[in-house]
DNA sequence: TCTTGTTAGATTGTCGACAATCTGCTTGTC
DNA sequence: GACAAGCAGATTGTCGACAATCTAACAAGA
């Protein structure tokens, strides 16, 4: 028998694919945070039933991006300071031990995947394409986790990345400015390769690239903005 | 105007009680691991369409205890060893991060919550209701993450403990033995009260009560036993 | 005997309609 | 004018029926 292992084949239900669209439409900042999201639109616009699109804003309910308040509706979830203080600082947590999971994993496919993700990032931001920039430096950290086997974790990181996703994107909108030409991905990157695990955990701890002061400073301006109201 | 805060209304909707009902059976073992649910007898047995019970079944999906697989059915998730050695060993990170967070923020409020929780804990015991005793056990652990004050960490850590306390039901099923009867709370309990917080921690990430080693044998029998097949 | 096509039954996915609930406006009363 | 009651209109929750898909048994052919 070859040994040919084939990608499982998707499940092409209108749910599943619902789902990927009103995701996608919510980690980009088309749906804003506390937005209602009215069924019978939608469904029409989709060209689908309310049944299947119930059933994916469920999931989405479930995946903490949507909130739903009986019989008052579905709403993107907001978006406050604390929520991204508190969603970083776990991340951080989460970073240290996945590092600290994958790192006798690391082999010379962990170091490829690396590489190439790392390229598919420096690509996105020469293209100035700040959507599929911020996909793929996510995609790039989630590498360790992937690599961390251990199937809960990864499933906690996934989630927490949606939320991640957003603020980003969220932050990128705001402030609609050029993005940064740098590559601020080096050393995570040289970190993982080296020998030292302490270091890369303190990078990972102390430093996670992709700006989070930047993004903070956001996050307090809605502060600020909400308690005006 | 009085002072007084109302708990919020319950949202009587069909999908959340069968949620609630679902959950139970599945956290409980009434609903085995791997058990295949049958959406037309589920819905005739509580007397609800198909539609709240799909809707409800997509919720726990994303919930982590159920798994779909398109046209083929939903059924409750497998149970491996290394499922239960992945969900502790994420839990003991967790626990360590909730004692740091919540360490400052310990108040009068706290401590008798934790010794009105800890008391459930050792009536459950003594009338050796061994469901309840687990899900006490789980509610004492979770105060330090209800002070914690960061709600993605508080989300994840429920999610991780509907998972724990299906694996220590199934444990409990297994061996149908009756309950430890002694308490092993009190040490973690009085560690929380006492002003080391590092020697908290430790113990968290040592040993944790619960008995985990017995879990963890149980867990190395599913192994064996699914490795016949 | 093994493989491949066919078919019937069961189960999941989707649809359109109806019931329950909320919201905002109007009306009437003081 | 202020306030409560009641009435549309819109929206969410639920239902029963139909369509799409899978599974397993069976038949036909090599």
């Amino acid at each position: 028998m070859a040994k040919l292992d084939f990608s499982p084949i998707a499940d092409t239900t209108r749910r599943a694919e619902i789902v990927a669209l009103l995701r996608r439409a919510i980690l980009t900042g088309q749906l804003e945070p506390g937005q209602k999201l009215n069924e019978l639109r939608i469904s029409e616009q989709m060209r689908v039933s309310r049944a299947p699109l119930r059933e994916a804003m469920r999931e989405l309910v479930q995946e903490g991006i949507l909130t739903s308040i009986a019989y008052a509706g579905t709403f993107v979830i907001d978006v406050t300071a604390k929520d991204i203080i508190d969603a970083y600082s776990l991340n951080k947590v989460l970073d240290e031990f996945a590092i600290e999971l994958a790192w006798p994993q690391r082999d010379a496919r962990f170091f490829d995947e690396l590489d190439r993700r790392h390229e598919a990032v420096k690509q996105a931001t020469r293209a100035k394409n700040t959507t599929r920039q911020i996909e793929t430096a996510l995609q790039l950290h989630g590498l360790i986790y992937e690599w961390a086997d251990n199937s809960v974790l990864l499933e906690t990181w996934q989630r927490l990345t949606s939320r991640l996703q957003m603020y980003f994107a969220l932050h990128q909108r705001a402030r609609n400015e050029p993005v940064p030409a740098e590559d601020v991905h080096e050393t995570y990157v040289a970190l993982l390769k080296d020998s030292d695990m302490r270091a890369a955990q303190c990078h990972a701890r102390e430093h996670i690239d992709l700006d989070f002061e930047e993004l903070l400073a956001y996050a307090r301006g809605l502060e600020k903005r909400a308690s005006k109201n």
